[in-house]
DNA sequence: AACTATTTATAAGA
DNA sequence: TTCTTATAAATAGTT
């Protein structure tokens, strides 16, 4: 455009494209600034050099993020969606499954019983049936190791405490040398209390109508007697 | 730059604006048309006009995708993580709510009780035995509905069948009259079978050991006698 | 939208 | 790269 018309198609000479970008490049960031002060516009300028360097002009009104979703938004476009689409459909795969497991403990918990079958019921019923004894036999043994070793525990003590007394040649009694192992039932075997585990759904504050027939199992075994 | 220099700020003049802006955007456009050709680069051009009309150009070596993520990948940002985050987190809370209730489902099934104390154990122990209760008192309920209901359709049927054996007189028995009604218990009080609805966490397939006792209250409404 | 006087951009050379 | 400058191109104001 100055010293002689050129033709618009690609400068072969190397040395002189490049500076020719760096000519224009600049001509048209000057431009796009012009552009964004005189007319009140925004202007989102990327350009690649064949060199693959990256320059950019942004007008400060916005951000690049801001212009590039309005421009998505007015050509109907998303093109990040096909990002997005796996992660959503994760989402919902997801959340479907959530509600479906949520459903079936609520009736696991004898809620929401309206949505199954008669067969569904008997089946679901005799279920709850063999887990209980499940967990009834575990709760059972979990006891019944405990009043084990508490029972060696207090045989132990009880031996130590003849030995000194031997020892001692005191022949009085001492009626608290047991008081030690008293409050420590729930050390034993592994399995010590570190707060509740169940905590989901626990929709309605289920409080256990304590009718159960457990008792008697549990009175069958007196704790240090 | 023509019959007068301008100042470079805002034209207050809407009109005049306007026109600026068209003619100055088509200026824009070719110049980064010109810089794709000559120099071999790569332009994204985006502009918002300040009523809000979206023109671009993008070269036709490139595709405004490909531009935006090199873009962002020279400038070590990227513009959408946050959409990102905030899917993924949700992800996530979704999976370890998932995680638990599994959990949680499995311990009713009677599966995973070494993750219980003792304290736990009995509580779930209770909670199962409250909710047999109420799925045992439903299907109940469920089975005396319906055998009420089917008493009445026989009680009808019979009916109908003395009231046409005496329209015709005949003094013949009909031992068949009441096949009809036979097969058709599944589908009263609107408790029809809609295939299982308990699917989730069947991990072990078990099969119930039919050692129940509803055995009694079942052969206690004998169906059709 | 077209015109044109003038400013601005820039190609080639230094 | 940067400066210079002749000239091409863009465009402000007008019609």
């Amino acid at each position: 455009m100055a010293r002689g018309k050129i033709q618009i198609k690609k400068i072969e000479n190397s040395t002189n494209r490049q500076v020719t970008y760096s000519k224009r490049r600049n001509g048209l960031f000057k431009k796009a600034h012009e552009l964004t002060v005189l007319c009140d516009a925004e202007v989102s300028l990327i350009m690649v050099s064949c060199t693959d360097k990256v320059h950019d002009y942004i007008s400060p009104s916005i951000t690049t993020k801001r212009i590039f979703e309005q421009y998505q938004q007015t050509k109907g476009i998303d093109l990040w969606s096909c990002h997005y689409e796996i992660m959503k459909e994760n989402l919902e795969k997801l959340k479907e499954m959530n509600i479906k497991i949520r459903r079936e403990i609520r009736q696991r918990m004898g809620q929401c019983l309206n949505d199954l079958s008669f067969q569904d019921l008997q089946s679901l019923e005799s279920d709850m049936e063999s887990a209980w004894r499940v967990i009834h036999d575990r709760a059972n043994r979990v006891l019944t190791n405990q009043i084990e070793t508490s029972k060696k525990k207090v045989r132990n003590v009880e031996q130590i405490n003849r030995k000194l007394k031997m020892e001692l040649g005191a022949m009085d009694e001492d009626p608290y040398g047991l008081v030690d192992n008293g409050g420590d039932n729930n050390y034993v075997m592994g399995f010590r209390n570190e707060g509740p585990c169940i905590f989901a759904m626990r929709l309605q504050s289920n409080q256990p109508d304590l009718h159960k027939e457990t008792g008697p199992t549990l009175t069958a075994y007196p704790l240090l007697e």
